[in-house]
DNA sequence: TGAGAACTGTGACACAGCGCACAGTTCCGG
DNA sequence: CCGGAACTGTGCGCTGTGTCACAGTTCTCA
């Protein structure tokens, strides 16, 4: 859980990834680099967990890690991925919070830490920063709430087209103008993001291959008709 | 929809109680009041409804609104109370967003509006400001956050259980100490809340009362038992 | 003060999907 | 290259709850 001691160059590479520098000078960001200690994870591993709650930010560098929380009975219930740029941590300076969040690299992940004080310091003082802070927090707040819609459609198949749309138009990284898009994601994680189980996911992905909406691989789904998904999904 | 004419000294007390303008002088915020109109609503009225894209901010001064979705089958999906002295309202530039959303008053209430370029212009090159706004949309996304665990339990009443206790604790303004919290809402806004129907509210919160854990009146809930609250949510 | 709107109470029934059990397949590290 | 872990596929019974239908009660405002 330590941060691995790594050169200054790598740790200047880690915050120049990040969105909330943006606006910055190579000199700012490397005298923030010197705060800001990188750790390095690799896919499955743990970043946080519950209780926990050191007062720290953490900012994804590389790859990508998924926020989760364990509901009562056991099962997970999805509160987001960060992607590459992007900042999350228990903070309440900034109106974030992790309690009784898990954290863990979907890929293998490079990451910036920065404590409260710093934070505090050097983050809430400059409006170049401040901007890019709302916008960040911004864009979490509208992942989320329309995940909130997502749990709120009735039936399974109805959840699935339309979690399958919304992360394959935000997340697909292919080439743009392509028909097909591709969602990486487990049955499991799936099942997580909409608030079902496991074999109710499977079944469902099924039924859409079976009608040529999806393409089903290992870990993967490959949406090839957009017009029918967003139908599904009721729009 | 236009809105009302009013003396400055009402604009000046509007905006006075918002958040986000506390750390301002008198003097600043008498500046703001001229190009912030105000809107008064009754109860029930509508503030905003889709499609209606004008690029505003809006700051609730006295009252309570209530923001909502329809879901493709007509169902109503809560996405949040506004509090008194909160911001909400379509402005990309601090990534809040009402799309295909309904703005509803839950009592009559007072509002300021700011435009689009009056917000980049006064608001996004103030340290206090920008402070005060990542602040705010921070508590929103805990909020929305927090529903979205409550949509993630299974039953009914688990949900209803969580919903009242959260609520209870976060909105309710009675004598501190009491051991009665309050919430005044309506079955069927409830059942939005925790994304299931009213009729199994109704169900749901009689077994509660039937055992003392909570005491009903028409639009509204007293927490008896907020330990047995907690329990029937799972803790 | 009276009529209609808003809110609450309750029964009956069908069915989506949760949970369990087990099997087959693909991946990955040693 | 082999064994275990991770992932996917499928059958089946039980039950929570969505839906419809209707009645009773409390507000509100004209």
């Amino acid at each position: 859980m330590d941060a691995v001691p790594v050169s200054t160059s790598l740790r200047f590479q880690c915050l120049n990834a990040v969105e909330i520098f943006a606006d910055l000078t190579a000199a700012e960001l490397k005298a923030f680099s010197e705060v800001a200690p990188v750790k390095e994870i690799r896919a499955r591993e743990l970043l946080y967990s519950p209780h926990q709650s050191a007062e720290v930010i953490f900012m994804l560098s590389a790859g990508r890690v998924k926020l989760y929380h364990l509901t009562p009975d056991g099962n997970m219930l999805h509160r987001g991925f960060i992607q590459p740029g992007a900042m999350f941590g228990e903070m309440n300076v900034i109106g974030q919070t992790m309690l009784g969040c898990y954290v863990e690299a979907v890929e293998d992940s490079l990451i910036c830490v920065m404590y409260q004080a710093d934070v505090e310091r050097l983050l809430l003082n400059d409006v170049r920063i401040l901007r890019r802070i709302v916008n960040s927090i911004g864009q979490r707040l509208i992942d989320t709430e329309y995940q909130l819609y997502i749990m709120a459609l009735k039936t399974a198949l109805e959840r699935v087209a339309a979690a399958l749309l919304y992360m394959g138009l935000r997340y697909d990284q292919r080439t743009p103008g392509q028909e097909t898009l591709r969602v990486d994601i487990t049955h499991d994680d799936l099942a997580a993001i909409i608030g079902t189980n496991r074999e109710t996911v499977t079944r469902t992905l099924n039924e859409m291959q079976r009608e040529g909406t999806v393409k089903l691989g290992r870990g993967r789904v490959l949406l090839h008709d957009l017009r029918r998904l967003r139908e599904l999904s009721g729009q």
